[in-house]
Formats: C-alpha cells, sequence, structure tokens
DNA sequence: AGAGTCACCCGGACGC
DNA sequence: TGCGTCCGGGTGACTC
C-alpha cells in the first residue's frame, strides 16, 4: 500500500532528517532502478544537498541544490528507511540503494516497478505533467472538483485509482473513500447528483486528511524513532476486512473484483448514488 | 474517444 | 536454508 497518505509520511519523516545534509556517498545494487550508469548517477549525487522534497501523486521529488532532482516511484511495495549505519535490522541486506548523509543512510528496498531517476527539472516536470490534479492542494476545491467529475463517466473506484484523472489515490485508499461517501465502488459517476459530488469530495479529504495525519498504512517505521508510520491501521474500515463486521451498519464486509481490483466494500450501506 | 478488461512485471512471503 | 510457487497493484495494450 503505497499511496498520497503513506508518500506524505515518507516526506514528512524524511524531511526532518535529510534536508540541507550533504550526501557523502551512494551505493547501487539495483541499476535498473536508476536512468543512468550507476557510476555517473552516484557521481551526480555526490556531494549534494537535498533542498526540500516534494510529493507528487504517488512519487516523490527531491529537489537537490544544483537545481536537479531525484525524482523516486517506489511502485508497488518499496520502501525507504533512513538509519545510522551500524544500526540497520536484516532489511539492510536487500536494500537496493544506498544514499549516505554522514553516519546516517537513507536505503531502498522492496521496490517493483519503481525507479529513481535524476532529472533535471525540466525533465522532471515533463515525466508529471500526465498526473491529474492534487486533490489536497490549495488550488482544489468543490467547485473544481464537481467539475473534474461532470466530464467522467464509469465505475467511481476506476476514476479515483485512475492517476490521469486525480493523482495520489490507489487501490487501497479507493475503497475507503468510497466507504466515507457511502457509495459503492461500482457506483457511476454520470448517475450521482450534486449533493452527492459533494458528499464525494468531503469524503476524499477526511480519509486523506485522516490518514496523513495518522501515518498512513505503512508496514515498516523509516527507524526506531519512528511512531507515526502504519497508524492509520487501525483507523480503516474496509479493506482487508471482509467477513468483519460494517461498522456503520452491523453488515458483513464483502471483498470482490471489480473492474479487475480486489475491492472491500459494504453491500449494505455503500449505494449506487 | 473513452471505458472496461487483461496480461505483465517481479520482490517478497510462504510452504515444504 | 534453499528452492519453487503464488500474490498483487500499477501500467499500458487491447477490445468494444
Amino acid at each position: 500500500m503505497l499511496e498520497l497518505p503513506e508518500l506524505e509520511t515518507y516526506k514528512k519523516l524524511l524531511s526532518e532528517q535529510i534536508i540541507n545534509k550533504r550526501i557523502t556517498g551512494v551505493a547501487v545494487k539495483e541499476e535498473k532502478l536508476l536512468n543512468s550508469e550507476p557510476s555517473a548517477w552516484s557521481k551526480e549525487l555526490q556531494g549534494r544537498e537535498v533542498l526540500y522534497i516534494e510529493r507528487r501523486g504517488k512519487q516523490l521529488l527531491f529537489h537537490l541544490d544544483n537545481g536537479k532532482r531525484l525524482l523516486l516511484n517506489l511502485g508497488l511495495a518499496g520502501q525507504i528507511q533512513y538509519d545510522e549505519q551500524g544500526s540497520e535490522d536484516g532489511s539492510a541486506a536487500n536494500a537496493q540503494v544506498m544514499i549516505y548523509f554522514g553516519e546516517h543512510a537513507l536505503r531502498l528496498h522492496g521496490i517493483r516497478q519503481g525507479y529513481a531517476h535524476l532529472l533535471s527539472a525540466k525533465e522532471a516536470d515533463q515525466l508529471l505533467t500526465d498526473l491529474g490534479p492534487e486533490l489536497l492542494d490549495r488550488k482544489m476545491n468543490l467547485e473544481r472538483f464537481r467539475v473534474l467529475f461532470a466530464r467522467k463517466r464509469g465505475m467511481l473506484k476506476s476514476a479515483l485509482v485512475q492517476q490521469t484523472f486525480v493523482a495520489g489515490i490507489g487501490n487501497g485508499y479507493a475503497d475507503e473513500i468510497a466507504f466515507e461517501a457511502a457509495l459503492l465502488p461500482s457506483a457511476k459517476l454520470q448517475d450521482l447528483s450534486e449533493e452527492t459530488v459533494e458528499r464525494l469530495y468531503r469524503s476524499t479529504l477526511t480519509v486523506l486528511n485522516d490518514a496523513i495525519e495518522n501515518g498512513g498504512l505503512g508496514e515498516q517505521p523509516l527507524n526506531a524513532q519512528d511512531q507515526l508510520t502504519g497508524g492509520y491501521k487501525s483507523h480503516v474500515r474496509v479493506i482487508e476486512r471482509d467477513g468483519q463486521p460494517c461498522e456503520r451498519c452491523g453488515a458483513l464486509i464483502q471483498k470482490a473484483e471489480i473492474g479487475s481490483r480486489r475491492t472491500y466494500y459494504c453491500a449494505n450501506c455503500q449505494k449506487e448514488q
């Protein structure tokens, strides 16, 4: 589960640790994550500082002090750890890329279908142009949300997870948002009233903000001091709760395939509109 | 053109 | 412990 809230959690925790710290070394074990030869890639990072970290959709963009960007896409199940060297747990052994900040090491592992690309600002912007709007951006509001959704047809869930439509939501939070809005994941967007679209908008903000506030659903803490990651797990109301009672109506949560995606929902209190 | 479906990718978890 | 098998989300190709 690596969606907007998990990436926001990484951004927050990592920012506290690595902003304005100098990269003192790089070790690459999995070349295919990179967009250049490991030696060239490493050399470009060496000696740089991270000015700030930005999140776009499910990507993290590390802004470096030479104007370049490190675009990190953790793919399906990637994880980040940031520890003092020597204090690593067993997962250090299967790190794919390590970036050293003095005596600390940032380790990437478990990345599937992801990458760590070093790009110019222009290249990074181009790669991100296809992303849909950020729902938590200051520029997003109810009116814009309405306009966006009024143009869209098809199933609610399919739309929510489509990155070119809205950025950052994946299979997990789509189900939680649909539950919060009391809409079936299979609900047709073209059938929703203005009031329902507004409810959907509020639900989206509620779920994403609550998840961010509580550290998302991450499986592994960033380091031993991290008390935040994974805190949203106890808030989850449908995902992986099949067979358990719905906390709103008591009916049992169902698991099904919708739009060829694993989907959890309450068939009793979530409706078509 | 846009929506729905499906195959592929592959690290890790799990089982023996 | 080591090997084989399976899981599963995002993506892009393909269909309708």
